[in-house]
RNA sequence: GGGGUGUUAGCUCAGCUGGUUCAGAGCACCUGCCUUACAAGCAGGGGGUCACUGGUUCGAAUCCAGUACGCCCCA
C-alpha cells in the first residue's frame, strides 16, 4: 500500500466529522453510572460569522470536551446563538432600507416578521462553521435566546424579580440621537476628537457685594446654552479660592435665577476654572452629582434638540443655535469673562452622525447588591475558579461597586418588557395579558376594564437579560426545574470566554444561578485572551487585519489551525496571532503523518529477537513523565503547556529518539515485539493528541489497523500515568547527550554521517552504559566502542558526567583550537568549583541551608572536581 | 484620577512557597545536509546585566520599597 507523502486535511476532515455525527458520539443524555462534564458555549450572535476570536474560545471548549469524553466522562457540550437585540434590529434595518422600507412605516409585528425571516435565514450560519473546526457540541441540544421557551424563562424572571422587589422602574441617562429621535446603546456612539470651546461665564453672587470687583465667580462651561437647566453651580471644597462662597448662591446670567453653591469632591481643581455648572438634566455627571445634593432637574430639552418652554430663553431654537445667540447675548452683558479652546470628546451616533444629546428617561432596572453578595463570595472563596487567578481582583472591584443593571431597551427585537400600563398611568407586570388583565381590574377594582385598555410597554430586554440565564434555561431550568437534564448536567463544569463580559456576562451567571439554583452555574472560568495581529493590533474589521478562519482551515488544515491558535495562547494573554503558527500546526500534523507512514512500512518478522528493550523501556517511561506533566497542565487550564508538552513529546522523543533507536535498517523487517510496543505507543499518543487535532489522529487510528466503525478515536479510553523509571530516564538523558558530542564532532569536522566513526571512552564504571550501546552506536553511527581508564591521544574529546569520550582523528587535529576549547572548559569549571567552595566554607551558609540544599552543593562539588580532572588529564594528553 | 496587572533571548512566553551547572521552551536566526518516514524535513550551533535603583538574606529572575515604561478595568 502507497501512503501520501504529505497529510491532505481536506477529505480527512469531512470524513471524520460525519462519522462522529452519524455514530451519534456528540450526543449525551443524563447517565447516573457516569460522571458529567458539561460545557455550555458562549452563544455567539445569531448575526456572528465566525472570527479568530470563535476560534481560539471554541478550540478550548472542543479540547476539554474530547478530552473528558475519552476520560469516560458523560461529556455535553450545549450549542446555541443568542439574539443579539441591538445588532440584529441594526441588520435587519439596513435590509429594509435596501428594499426601500423605512422601519418607521412598518408596524412592530411585521417588523418582527421580516426580522425572524433575516434570522431564519443568516442565524445558523456560525454554528456551521463550527463544525469545520471539529467543535463537538450536542447539535440536538441546539438552543437560541429567543425561542420560545427561552422567551417564556425570560418573561418568568422578569416578572419574579419584580415581584421580589429586584426590578423596578427608574429614571436613567441615555444616549439620545434627536435626529434619529432613539436612545442608542454605548456600542453605537462613535466618540470623535475634536476642539471645543470652554466659555467661562460670570455669575454674580446674590445678595449684596462684599467687595467691589469679587461680587461674581467664573464658571467654565462647554455648552452655555444650558445654563437655563442649571441648579447649582459645584466647587471642590478644598478649593481655597472658593472655600467661603459655599453655601451662598449665584445668578444664572441673563436668567437670574438663584442657585447654591455646593461643595463636591467629584469637581477638579485645575479643570477649567474649578467652579462646575451642575445641570443634572443634561450630563450624567451632573445627574450623579445632583442626586447626591438633592438637586431638582430642570430638563430644558424637546425630543428633537430644540429648546423647550422651561429654558424661558431662546425657547424654540435648536440647542447649536441657541448656543451661537446664548454666547453672543452673553458678551454683550458683559458675562463672558473668556472663551478657551480645548481638546475633547464629542460622542456622535453611528445610525445619524447627530451629537449626542444625554437624556433622561424612564428605563427598566435590576438590583444589584443583594444578588451581587453571593456572586463576589463563591469567586473569592474559589467556590468558583478563575483561571488566570489574576481576575479575582478585578472581579471583585467590579462586584464591590456594582451598579444597578439597566435593562430596558428602546428596541423591539427582543423580549418585550411584560409590563402593562393601565388608563390611570400604573402599571401591572404579568406573565402574559389575560394575568395583566386580571390584576389590573383588581387594582383598580374595575372589573370592565379589557385587554384594549391595557398598553404593553414598548421596550425590549437586554440580551444579557436572556444570557444570564443561559445555563440554566438551555436544559429547560425555568420551565421545568426539577427535569432529569437539569439535575444531571447543573452546575456545569468549565465556563471559556474572554475577560471583557467578566462582567457583563459571567457575574450575571453566577447571580442567576444562586438566585435561581442556589447554587454556582460552573466550576471554573477559562479567561481567553483577545486575539491581536503580529503587531499587536486588536483584530478588526475595519482594520482588515483578521484572516477568514475558514481559509485558514482550508489552507492548513482543522487540526493545523486549532494548534496554530493555541501554540502562544496562555491563559488570560492575548494572543499574537501570526498564520505562521498555523504553518506549524500543520507542519507537527506532517511529522505524525509521517511517524505513521514509517510505522506502517515495516515488516514483520517473528523468528526475530527484540533488540530495543531499552529504547521500549524508554520511551513508556518518557510518555508517562509526559502524560503527567500533561495532565498537571490541564488540571490549572494551561492548555498552551499542555499542547507543548505533547508537541515535545511526539516530535522530540517519540520521532527523533524512539522511532530513530528503533529504526530497522532500510528494507529490514522489524521484530514483532518492538513493533507491537511501537504500534502500542503510537495509539497512546494518538490518545493524547486527539483533543487538540481530533481528524488527524482519528484518520490514523483507522489506518494503523482495522477497527469496527463504532472503535472511534474519539470515545476511545484516556491512558493512565503508569511508573515512571526515573533513572532509566536520566541515563537515556546521558546516553543522548553523548550522541549529540558525536554528532556535534561530526559537524565541526565536516564528517559524512555515513562514515561511522570509533569512540573511545575513558571510564570508572563501563557497566553503566551496558544496553545503551546499541543506541549510541545506532544514533552516532558508530563503527566500534572501547572503554579503559585511560585518555586517547590524538583524538578530539568531550566530557559528560564524569566520563570522557574521544573520537579519533588521524592527525586531522588542529591542536591549538582544540586546546583553547578545552582550556575554555576548564576554566569555567574552576571558576564553578570556586563559586561552590566559598558557599561552603561560609560558615553561615552551612549552618543556615537546609541538609538537601547542602547534600546537593557537595555533590556540585565533587562533580566539578571530577570533571576538572578529567580535563586537566586531556590537555596533558594533547601535548 | 482610582484600582489591577505586567516588564526574562530577535518574537511569544515558562520559571510554583528564595537554593540543582538557573537563566529555560517554542518560533525566528546561523552552519552543514535532498542520509529512502518526513526539506512542511534531519543534525548541530550562537543568542539574555531577568526594565532601573535601593533594601532584606549566607544566597534574589524569585521577597520588599521606589522609579520608568506598557497594557486592562472603572471614573
Amino acid at each position: 500500500m502507497s501512503i501520501a507523502k504529505t497529510y491532505n486535511p481536506k477529505e480527512t476532515e469531512e470524513k471524520w466529522y460525519k462519522t462522529w455525527m452519524e455514530n451519534g458520539f456528540f450526543r449525551s443524555k443524563p447517565n447516573p453510572r457516569k460522571q458529567p462534564y458539561t460545557v455550555v458555549i458562549p452563544p455567539p450572535n445569531v448575526t456572528g460569522v465566525l472570527h479568530m476570536g470563535h476560534m481560539l474560545n471554541n478550540t478550548i471548549q472542543d479540547i476539554l470536551i474530547r478530552r473528558a469524553r475519552m476520560q469516560g466522562k458523560e461529556a455535553c457540550w450545549v450549542p446555541g446563538t443568542d439574539h443579539a437585540s441591538i445588532a440584529t434590529e441594526a441588520r435587519v434595518v439596513a435590509m429594509l432600507k435596501e428594499k426601500g422600507i423605512a422601519k418607521t412605516d412598518l408596524t412592530r409585528e411585521e417588523f418582527l416578521e421580516y426580522a425572524w425571516e433575516w434570522k431564519d435565514k443568516y442565524g445558523g450560519i456560525i454554528l456551521e462553521q463550527l463544525k469545520k473546526l471539529g467543535a463537538s457540541c450536542d447539535w440536538d441540544r441546539t438552543r437560541f435566546t429567543m425561542e420560545p421557551d427561552l422567551t417564556d424563562a425570560v418573561i418568568k424572571v422578569f416578572v419574579d424579580l419584580y415581584r421580589k422587589n429586584k426590578v423596578y422602574r427608574g429614571v436613567r441617562m441615555v444616549n439620545w440621537d434627536p435626529m434619529g429621535l432613539t436612545a442608542i446603546s454605548d456600542e453605537e456612539v462613535i466618540p470623535k476628537e475634536t476642539v471645543a470651546k470652554m466659555y467661562h461665564l460670570r455669575y454674580f453672587l446674590e445678595g449684596p457685594s462684599q467687595t467691589m470687583g469679587s461680587d461674581y465667580i467664573t464658571v467654565a462651561t462647554s455648552r452655555p446654552e444650558t445654563i437655563m437647566a442649571d441648579v447649582a453651580v459645584a466647587v471642590n471644597p478644598n478649593d481655597e479660592r472658593y472655600k467661603h462662597l459655599i453655601g451662598r448662591n449665584v445668578m444664572i446670567p441673563l436668567l437670574n435665577r438663584a442657585i447654591p453653591i455646593i461643595a463636591d469632591e467629584y469637581v477638579s481643581v485645575d479643570f477649567g476654572t474649578g467652579c462646575l455648572k451642575v445641570t443634572p438634566a443634561h450630563d450624567l455627571n451632573d445627574y450623579e452629582l445632583g442626586q447626591r445634593h438633592s438637586l431638582p432637574v430642570i430638563d430644558i430639552l424637546n425630543d428633537n434638540g430644540t429648546l423647550n418652554e422651561k429654558a424661558v430663553l431662546y425657547v424654540g431654537q435648536d440647542r447649536f443655535a441657541a448656543r451661537r445667540n446664548i454666547v453672543k447675548d452673553l458678551q454683550e452683558a458683559e458675562l463672558l469673562a473668556d472663551v478657551k479652546e480645548y481638546p475633547s470628546i464629542l460622542q456622535t451616533s453611528e445610525r445619524t452622525g447627530a451629537v449626542i444629546e444625554p437624556k433622561l428617561s424612564m428605563q427598566w432596572w435590576v438590583k444589584m447588591d443583594a444578588m451581587a453578595k453571593p456572586a463576589l463570595d463563591a469567586v473569592m472563596n474559589d467556590d468558583i475558579k478563575l483561571h488566570p487567578p489574576k481576575f479575582k481582583n478585578m472581579y471583585r472591584s467590579w462586584m464591590e461597586n456594582v451598579r444597578d443593571w439597566c435593562i430596558s431597551r428602546q428596541l423591539w427585537w427582543g423580549q418585550r418588557i411584560p409590563a402593562y400600563y393601565l388608563p390611570d398611568g400604573s402599571f401591572v407586570v404579568a406573565e402574559n395579558l389575560q394575568e395583566a388583565l386580571d390584576m389590573a381590574r383588581t387594582q383598580t377594582e374595575n372589573p370592565d376594564l379589557t385587554e384594549a385598555d391595557l398598553r404593553q410597554d414598548e421596550d425590549v430586554l437586554d440580551t444579557w437579560f436572556s444570557s444570564w440565564l443561559w445555563p440554566i434555561s438551555v436544559f429547560d431550568g425555568f420551565k421545568d426545574p426539577d427535569n432529569k437534564d437539569i439535575n444531571y448536567y447543573y452546575p456545569t463544569n468549565d465556563l471559556v470566554t474572554a475577560p471583557e463580559i467578566l462582567f457583563f456576562w459571567v457575574a450575571r451567571m453566577i447571580m442567576a444561578g444562586y438566585e435561581y439554583r442556589k447554587e454556582m452555574p460552573f466550576k471554573n472560568v477559562y479567561l481567553t485572551g483577545i486575539v491581536r495581529d503580529a503587531q499587536g493590533r486588536k483584530m478588526s474589521k475595519s482594520l482588515g487585519n483578521s484572516p477568514d478562519p475558514l481559509d485558514l482551515i482550508e489552507k492548513y488544515g482543522a487540526d493545523g489551525v486549532r494548534t496554530g491558535m493555541l501554540y502562544s495562547s496562555p491563559a488570560g494573554n492575548d494572543l499574537l496571532f501570526d498564520e505562521k503558527l498555523c504553518e506549524q500546526g500543520r507542519n507537527f500534523s506532517n511529522k505524525i503523518w509521517n511517524a505513521f507512514r514509517l510505522i506502517s512500512s515495516w515488516e514483520i518478522n517473528n523468528e526475530l529477537e527484540n533488540p530495543n528493550e531499552t529504547a521500549i523501556a524508554w520511551f513508556e517511561a518518557k510518555f508517562n513523565l509526559g502524560l503527567s506533566q500533561m495532565e498537571e497542565h490541564f488540571e490549572k487550564f494551561r492548555m498552551s503547556d499542555a499542547l507543548m508538552t505533547v508537541y515535545k513529546l511526539v516530535w522530540d522523543d517519540f520521532c527523533s529518539s524512539y522511532l530513530e533507536m528503533i529504526k530497522p535498517a532500510y528494507q529490514q523487517p522489524i521484530d514483532a515485539a518492538t513493533l507491537k510496543a511501537t504500534h502500542q505507543f503510537m495509539e497512546n499518543v494518538l490518545k493524547v493528541l486527539h483533543p487538540f487535532m481530533p481528524f488527524i489522529t482519528e484518520e490514523i487510528w483507522h489506518e494503523l489497523k482495522e477497527r469496527p466503525i463504532k472503535d472511534c478515536l474519539i470515545v476511545a479510553p484516556w491512558p493512565k500515568v503508569g511508573k515512571v523509571d526515573v533513572i532509566l530516564l536520566e541515563k537515556m538523558d546521558r546516553v543522548l547527550d553523548v550522541v549529540a558530542g558525536i554528532r556535534n564532532i561530526r559537524n565541526q569536522k565536516n564528517i559524512p554521517n555515513n562514515k561511522a566513526l570509533p569512540l573511545h571512552v575513558k571510564t570508572q564504571s563501563a557497566h553503566y552504559y551496558e544496553g545503551f550501546e546499541s543506541i549510541i552506536t545506532k544514533l552516532a553511527n558508530l563503527e566500534e566502542v572501547n572503554y579503559s581508564e585511560n585518555s586517547l591521544e590524538n583524538a578530539i574529546s568531550f566530557v559528560e558526567g564524569p566520563d570522557e569520550f574521544f573520537v579519533p582523528m588521524e592527525g586531522n587535529i588542529d591542536l591549538a583550537a582544540e586546546k583553547e576549547r578545552l582550556e575554555k572548559e576548564l576554566e569555567y569549571a574552576k571558576g564553578f568549583l570556586d563559586a561552590v567552595s566559598k558557599k561552603l566554607s561560609n560558615e553561615r551558609f552551612v549552618n543556615g541551608a537546609p541538609a538537601i540544599v547542602l547534600e546537593k552543593e557537595y555533590q556540585k562539588k565533587a562533580d566539578a572536581e571530577a570533571k576538572i580532572k578529567a580535563l586537566e588529564q586531556s590537555l596533558a594528553a594533547l601535548v
